[in-house]
DNA sequence: CACTGTCTGGTACCTATCTACTAGGCGCGG
DNA sequence: CCGCGCCTAGTAGATAGGTACCAGACAGTG
């Protein structure tokens, strides 16, 4: 940690908060502010020629999800250590992430101190993640498993369009398949998010920040 | 400008990222940081204790809806300076913050620069909005009034229940009134939403970000 | 006062959706 | 090869929701 400083790059659609959070990092004795994205591809880019040691990265970008890009920013950069800002994260969220290669969670709620703690903490390899969004994850591991069903490509896919506010028979349309289909995809999804109808299943996804978009 | 500095405060449920926002604009010769708000309570207290100019005022708080706060925030302190910092504004907003007395909109995605200039812009009186949001507002005011209807009280009472999954039926008991009620109150709402079920009028609502929480 | 808008309650009809259960095709891992 | 999970498709009955009307109570306004 006295050796070069810890090169800090932030990855956030929100750039002028992002510009200052990251000028504020810039100013502590052993961090480096090395950059700032504002899009997947800007970051991806980044990434390349600004060498971070430390990524936050943002799950909600403009041109895709942040915890979707993990994977090929780890490729791109071995050995680079990205931690996801969130601000309000779907249960779901926190298992994709680590299981994309995060290294943990830095939730924007949070002091400016528990930032700069957690940067430091993911250069040095240690894991992050905030006690409040550690409080959320603990449950789904001891439960022995896969506590919290996670749904299948289609339901997902499902899962959009049903979002977008479309009729079965429309869904069924969009995605060709029978009416029939849909429904069955639609009841699977609603079990396994512990809803009763569409809308429920729909307002419980909005919920837990399982959408892209808004 | 060139007398006492500005006093500069910020509400955001994003903690880290105001206070780094408000520490890189305390930077600037002509301002100063009064103080960061993670909630709408909060804010209340501070506007009354720590005297600032301009606010900066996060549209979502974790305890109510930033816009809905600004009437009385304006009664504390008269002359007091409300701009909105918003992520993706819903159109409807837009008007709502404006006729609630607000002085105009910062973009959170854009530059550290933009914000700085509109912060000096609100300070001397002068309406802040980034171009980007006036081209979404122009529209609805040469359309000659109300181009976008606007939900009554009730309506948003009955959607904010939509969005919880609810069922026409529990809907109607959480109210006490009739089913008959509840339908016509969402077949209203939904004609202003341009939407054609209970379904569609979440997902029009969710992407406008009428909802509060998330 | 008359007009307007909102909230309320209602009727009648039709469609969409939910529930429950069945079942074939397909790919993957033991 | 067999079992398992997923995607697919179907049937049938019950319920919720949407459409299209109407109408009284009540508050605010010209």
């Amino acid at each position: 940690m006295s050796g070069s400083p810890i090169r800090v790059m932030i990855a956030d659609d929100h750039e002028a908060l992002a510009a200052s959070l990251l000028a504020v990092l810039d100013q502590e004795d052993d961090m480096v502010g090395v950059g700032v994205a504002g899009t997947i591809a800007q970051a991806r880019a980044m990434v390349g020629s600004s060498a971070p040691d430390v990524l936050l990265l943002d799950h909600r970008m403009p041109d895709g999800d942040g915890v979707a890009a993990i994977p090929e920013l780890l490729r791109q950069r071995p050995g680079l250590r990205i931690a996801v800002l969130t601000a309000s994260p779907g249960d779901h969220l926190l298992v994709e992430a680590i299981e994309a290669g995060a290294c943990g969670f830095v939730s924007k709620t949070r002091s400016l101190g528990e930032v700069t703690a957690a940067v430091r903490a993911a250069a040095s390899g240690e894991a992050v993640i905030s006690p409040e969004l550690l409080a959320r994850l603990l449950p789904r591991l001891h439960g022995g498993g896969p506590a919290q069903k996670q749904l299948t490509e289609r339901e997902r896919e499902v899962l959009d369009l049903v979002a977008e506010g479309l009729s079965n028979a429309a869904i069924a349309e969009r995605l060709v398949v029978s009416v029939h289909t849909v429904r069955n995809h639609i009841a699977n999804l609603s079990a396994k998010l512990g809803a009763h109808s569409k809308l429920e299943a729909l307002a419980i996804a909005v919920r837990q920040g399982l959408l892209p978009g808004r």
